[in-house]
DNA sequence: TTATAACTTGAACGATTGCTCAAAATCAAA
DNA sequence: TTTGATTTTGAGCAATCGTTCAAGTTATAA
């Protein structure tokens, strides 16, 4: 090899991705990126070949680093579904903290129609990365006596995600903040007896 | 009066708000809705202002003609609970008979970012407007009886929402369909219950 | 030091964007 | 039938879009 990259992958890819989150991919441009990322459009395109290409790896790593920061709440936390209980605390309460106050996954599969195929297709597939992810999860929880009536994960996990769905959405309007912990309270307490 | 205008305001507007519902405001250009119209552009910024004052107003029949369509289930139904239950499962049943799986409000509320501050507000008035809606229903339901510990209707308004927005977006992805019914069922369980 | 392969740069391309406006078409009143 | 206010038309504007590529820069191997 003769000559070196001089950017860094992965911080690339990383501050794409708070981008795409925030604004979403149609109205992120490419001078945006250039201006974010600092690279003139020659070297984006040489190192991702198109702006689609740049949110494809965005959008993997997003699941990738959600899902440890997931792994980091439980590393923290006595039981999975403490863990659970402090990340979604953390994302309902700390919301201005993040580029949007909904998933990135959840925007892009709203986002995009049959004309971005490839990114539709590619959201569908991170959003089943995910919850196959919440399966592990929520097998752990059942052995360790933490759900009462012992469904299949997958039951617990698709309860999860629409709960969470729903309260991101639901809390991403303004004002309305102190709502927020008697109903994270509610979701965990139908969460464990349903 | 001279000369009157030759299309009608209503069905425009209907059917913007159905493209932009589907693609979101970015992706929609004057073009997509020139054709999807029949207008020119002339005739469009006459009578709208601007593709911003266009979707503005899609947005607000979008809000008016989803409180009409409950407000048809109601009809038809021998309770309020009973008639958002059929709602629901036509919702999420349907959901490729509509522009989209996912509620053009969420959708709106997701794509907006500070630099669209006007649509960003608009969006969320609108919601609110929808929640203060389905707490005259909520509260028409806890005086028939219809709900357990008669809470405030508000709390059962979010709950709804939150659900409803979770269920949505869940079933926003393709296959997985004969799972909606018994989460369908399960959410008006709780409902009642809470 | 020189040669060479790899990387970075940024001007610029054609396409598309939201939008304008002079000209053509329209139709009730005179 | 003529008039004139009003609406419709669509070519075309400036700005921006995603993308390309020839020229310049860099760093290793010889």
């Amino acid at each position: 090899m003769v000559n070196k990259v001089k950017f860094e992958r992965e911080h690339v890819i990383h501050v794409a991705s708070q981008l795409f989150w925030q604004k979403g991919f149609h109205a992120t441009s490419i001078r945006d990126l250039q201006d974010a990322v600092n690279m003139r459009p020659g070297s984006i395109y040489a190192a991702f070949g198109s702006k689609e290409g740049l949110y494809s790896e965005s959008l993997k790593e997003y699941t990738v680093q959600m899902q440890s920061q997931i792994d980091g709440f439980l590393n923290g936390a006595d039981s999975i579904l403490g863990g659970l209980r402090t990340l979604v605390e953390s994302i309902i309460g700390n919301r201005q903290c993040f580029p949007s106050a909904i998933c990135m996954l959840v925007k892009a599969n709203s986002e995009f129609t049959e004309k971005d195929a490839n990114l539709r297709e590619l959201s569908f597939k991170q959003t089943d990365k995910f919850e196959q992810y919440l399966c592990v999860l929520f097998n752990q929880a059942i052995k360790n006596d933490e759900l009462i009536n012992k469904r299949p994960a997958i039951e617990y996990a698709r309860f999860f995600q629409v709960q969470l769905t729903g309260l991101r959405c639901y809390f991403n309007r303004p004002e309305a903040d102190q709502l927020a912990e008697p109903m994270i309270e509610q979701m965990f307490t139908l969460l464990k007896n349903i």
